[in-house]
Formats: C-alpha cells, sequence, structure tokens
DNA sequence: TTTGCTACTGAGTAATCACTCAGTAGCGTT
DNA sequence: AACGCTACTGAGTGATTACTCAGTAGCAAA
C-alpha cells in the first residue's frame, strides 16, 4: 500500500470513530509513521483529505452493493428486499467506519456548502433507496408485494434499517436481536394492502 | 436569565449545530457577550458545561413528555401509538437542537468513560421506549393492538421514528410527507397478528 | 554526468485552543 | 465603616492547531 493510501484508509478510521474536527493531521501522521506534511503534500488539505475519503466511501459501498446485485439471486421481490436489508446491515458491519462518519454530522454540514461533498452524499443514497425501491416494484410485478406506494414505503424501509444500523454502530443495543422482529414488521408492511379503512 | 442559563442555553445551540469540538469558550462567550472565564467560573470546563447541558436536555424531553401524557387523552393503545409518534417528531422540531445534539456521535463517545453523560442519555432512551411499549401493552389490552411482541415492536417503532427525525433535522428529506406512509406502516405492523406463515 | 521529476521530510509559523488567576464591583450583614 | 461573599472579568499561559517551505533522496531520461 503506498503512503497516500496508508493516509486515506487511516483518516477514514480516525474521522470516523473520533470525528473529523477532534482528529489531528499529527495525530494522523503519527498512527502511520509519515511526516505530517506527507499529507499536506498528497491532499492540499485536511478537508479536501475528508473529501477523498467520501468519495472513497462511495466507490466502495457502491462497489458492494453492485457485486451483491450481480451476485444473490431471489426468488421474488419481497425476498429481495429482506435480503437487501439484511445486507445493508450486514455491510454496515464490514464497512463500520464508513458507516460510522456517514453517521457523523459532519459531512452534511460540509455538504450544505461544499458540492463535492454533496455529490458523494447524494449518490449513496440515492443507491441504497434506488435498489429498495426497485426491490419492492419487482416485488408488486411478481405478486409477492401488495398495492403499496413503491417511493414512499422504499424510504420508510430505508429510515428503518438505517436507523438501526446507527443504534448497532453505536452500540445503543443489540441490532441483532431486533433484526428479526424488523424484518417481521416490513413483511406485515410489504403484504398488506394500502389503507384499508379500519374506522368505526 | 441570568448569565450562567445563557451560556446553557447558546452551548446547547452551538454544540448541535456546529459540534463539540469545533465550538471554542471563546466563540461561545462572545456570542452571548461574557468574558470568556465567566464560563469557566460556572461551569469549571467544557466538557462539564456538556454535561450540564445534556442534564438539561433530559430534563427538558421527559418534561415534555410527562406533559404530553398529562393533557393527551387517547381512545385507545393503537391510537396512542400513532400519538406519540406524531408527538416525538413535534417535539424533534420544538426541540430541534436538543435532538440534534442527541444525533451527534459526540455523547455517545462520552458515555463509553463518564457515568454521569451514560445516565442522561439511557434515562431519555428508556422514556421513548418505556412510553412506546406501554402505549403499545395498552393497545393489546383494549384490543386495538394484535398479538405482537411488545419489547421489541416497540423499539423497531423508536427506531423508525428516531430514523426519520434524523433525517428531518439533517435536512435529508421531507419528514413530513413520509409520517403519513410512516403512519400506516405502524398500523400494519401493529393490527396483523404475529408472523403468519406464508412460506410455499 | 547532468537534468528533471516525484515523493517525501523536518523545522518552522501564526493562530487558536482550553484554562488560570489576580483582581474588582456590588451588595447584604455586622 | 469594615467585612465577606458571589459574580464576573482582562490579561495572561503553554500546548496544540492546520499548514508552509526549503531542501533532499531516488530514479529515469537525455
Amino acid at each position: 500500500m503506498t503512503k497516500k493510501e496508508k493516509i486515506l484508509y487511516a483518516a477514514l478510521r480516525l474521522f470516523a470513530n473520533k470525528g473529523f474536527a477532534d482528529t489531528s493531521t499529527a495525530e494522523l501522521a503519527k498512527a502511520i509513521g509519515v511526516a505530517e506534511s506527507t499529507i499536506f503534500y498528497h491532499f492540499g488539505s485536511k478537508e479536501d483529505l475528508l473529501l477523498e475519503v467520501l468519495r472513497e466511501v462511495r466507490r466502495e459501498v457502491l462497489r458492494h452493493f453492485e457485486e451483491h446485485e450481480r451476485v444473490q439471486a431471489y426468488s421474488c421481490g419481497l425476498e429481495k428486499v429482506e435480503g437487501l436489508l439484511g445486507f445493508y446491515l450486514y455491510l454496515s458491519g464490514v464497512m463500520e467506519d464508513a458507516f460510522l462518519l456517514l453517521h457523523r454530522h459532519y459531512p452534511y454540514m460540509l455538504a450544505r456548502e461544499n458540492e463535492v461533498c454533496r455529490e458523494q452524499l447524494e449518490a449513496i443514497y440515492n443507491c441504497f433507496i434506488e435498489l429498495f425501491e426497485q426491490a419492492v416494484a419487482l416485488g408488486r410485478a411478481d405478486g409477492s408485494v401488495a398495492d403499496v406506494r413503491q417511493r414512499k414505503v422504499a424510504m420508510v424501509l430505508f429510515t428503518m434499517v438505517d436507523g438501526l444500523a446507527r443504534f448497532k454502530t453505536y452500540n445503543l443495543y443489540d441490532a441483532g436481536a431486533l433484526f428479526d422482529e424488523m424484518i417481521a414488521s416490513v413483511r406485515k408492511i410489504l403484504t398488506q394492502p394500502l389503507s384499508p379503512r379500519t374506522d368505526v
């Protein structure tokens, strides 16, 4: 691994676990045994380093989902939705640092004024929601999913699984124990038709 | 408002919006027109100030929920669950800074080594989940909620609404538009009985 | 051998950081 | 008038911050 790559991955680890402001370039350099100025030689500034880290996170996340899409076969749309939810949670463990970084506030603050940052974040989130929505659409087509509002349901599903992934990486409570319950809930959401009026 | 209170609320606002590490005591002092040393006179250190802020957030959040519990009447458990979810989202707007702070990573990092911090966070989250669980239990008793695993369902509900609140305060997408969909989903989760085997 | 280029570094720098401290203004009690 | 106390401050402190820059080692082409 080149020194540039070492810096990139160490930065991901430290920015994710300690936060951007709480990680000094001196500390980062010391952690991998390079001179502090090497960081600035390769990346220009600390903020540009973060942007490069986000770019790398985007590449990795999309690569993982494309790979999953390519190799994993599902018998119906409902099963695919459930599979994707599981894969999301699995990824949040495999790419723990990346998800930790995505659950921090700093990147979203930066995104407000920095177009490059905004671009990476949007690409990542669009990828997630698109995949969920496509799986729901597939389910509607093959009959495994009832009549639901595709886009909105996909976003609710994403909200659920991302919230769970966040609690998992924050160690707030056991995500594994909750996952089964979430899947059961998702099945109810997707198999029951749109708002069967229950009043009076 | 005393200078001490001014410092406390300005700290909440700045810690929530800029982050703990990114808010300097000099900036905080300047924002409210007091000497920087006044902060240390009242709170001792920057970290102790954060702990005091979290204590205040805890007091406010619990007060709001107790008030809501006291004045709001619901005709059945299911309706109460839905009401609580709406109230949670409403609160995340009214107490935006507090929720922003609770959605940051720093307090949870601090909680690992600081008992006082851990205590405040646990009190807040326990309050939420307890209320949701009680409402679910009420629903089971009055028949508006089907046979479900109370605790786990309550946690899934909390995961959903907290995720939505987070996206709302991060301005990722329109929470209002998603809320109706979430309520519809919650109704499906709570009114359909436990896992009716759908295989083959 | 000279030249040019990339990768990298140690020694800086000004600015900012959290925090300290001696001192004071105001006010109630004796 | 003297005292004691609380609230508050301005002027510091040494440490740390992101970043700069002149210089060097190594290697490839001329």
